[in-house]
DNA sequence: TACGTAAGCTTACAGTGTAAGTTTCAGTCT
DNA sequence: AGACTGAAACTTACACTGTAAGCTTACGTA
């Protein structure tokens, strides 16, 4: 054999971010160690950061690579189905990595791909008649909303620790054990048969403000809507 | 002196936690730890853990303690007013607190006083005529809505961190130094005096939330509303 | 063949949460 | 008064974290 295969050179910054989504995916954000994520890789921690300067950076690198993953196809139906579809893709790809979550905030979507899907986002948002200061905050509402119920949905999870990275382990909680005062309305709510279902809390709460743009649309231009 | 002031007992689990509420309020969520908390009570680190069994505890406990101040009068004004001022009292807190918001999220306001919260919020929404499990649902979007842009808030603001406990300097990150493709709508929208208002956000995503469910109630019961 | 360079490894350190054991002292009962 | 008790706080120790600094190896090229 003259040229055996390259033992070597087997690491790259695609592949550390793919391990380290998968670790996350996996066994949780707390379990995305140097150490871990290195031992998944076949490799010594160190190595890492010759791809990612820092573990902030490997969370961005994190997030972003989530962020590629919305699949972003406006089928020029209207604003409405259009910009329903959207939300969708960017809540489907949230419950498929509903660890990563958490990591989706540092500065909201400023990534190249969380860009990229903003921008379209926003050119939903434009369709519907709401210029850029107006749409961006519509927008920045829906993003709100996708990821506060995206992070619900992991908290109300078994094994989603939602505050920290590091090691915490579910501790009984002095509030959990509280004497019960009643709470009628509460207990009304979650006494059914699934306790929560989050995907139907996205699909309603998503309609309901789909139909509160619709209200400021035709508040904004009352004279002629453009489709 | 027959009884000296006693030196001791001056440590209470109330005491601890105002201390935890204060340096996150003051350093941020990563620099408390057991050890500085205990310096800022003039105490060691293993001391507190009599007072609260984890560090996972002292998050609840501080988590408790923010909604505690939660002011909720309901002056019957109608549902929308009603439901409008209760969650500006909500969001006024998280401001107060944009550090603490992430250990909003450990299993959602599940402590005393987030219960307490909640079941008052369940009954505002229930008067704008929804039954419980709509209801909550309901709540649900506004409580994510508001949590998700509080998150927003304190990613945007300097020295807040969103994702982790620990030590995590802000890096130059490999993703923020993009070969920059644009993005005229982004950039439209980010172009203005201030660059993002939250306040503002809020207020407006807020109102149009709740013209969201203005509509859904309307839809809803079409014979005879109630007030 | 020799070398430069980059990929990966080794060592080390300060800081984390917390388990386990030890000291100190206020109050109570003989 | 003196001994005892129990809790409050302290001390020590450990496994684990991120990462700075330096070293070793092996490939591609001259």
């Amino acid at each position: 054999m003259p040229k055996t295969a390259k033992p070597r050179q087997v690491l790259t910054r695609d592949r550390v971010l793919a391990a380290a989504l998968a670790l996350v995916d996996e066994r949780g954000l707390e379990a995305l160690t140097m150490r871990s994520l290195g031992e998944s890789l076949s490799v010594e921690a160190m190595s890492l950061y010759r791809y990612c300067p820092s573990k902030a950076d490997l969370h961005a690198g994190i997030a972003d690579r989530v962020l590629g993953e919305i699949v972003f196809t406006p089928a020029n139906r209207g604003w409405r189905v259009d910009l329903r579809n959207a939300m969708w893709g960017f809540w489907r790809v949230l419950v498929r990595h509903p660890n990563a979550v958490p990591l989706m905030l540092i500065t909201p979507l400023d990534t190249p791909r969380g860009r990229e899907a903003g921008e379209g986002m926003l050119r939903l948002v434009g369709q519907a008649g709401f210029a850029p200061p107006d749409a961006h905050r519509i927008f920045r509402m829906l993003q709100a909303f996708a990821l506060g119920t995206a992070l619900m949905l992991r908290a109300s999870q078994p094994g989603g620790e939602v505050v920290s990275t590091s090691a915490e382990r579910r501790a009984p909680s002095a509030e959990r054990r509280a004497p019960n005062p009643a709470y009628p309305l509460l207990r009304a709510a979650l006494s059914g048969p699934a306790p929560i279902d989050l995907e139907a809390d996205f699909e309603a709460g998503l309609d309901l403000q789909l139909d509160g743009i619709e209200a400021a649309r035709t508040k904004l231009t009352p004279k002629r809507k453009r489709r």
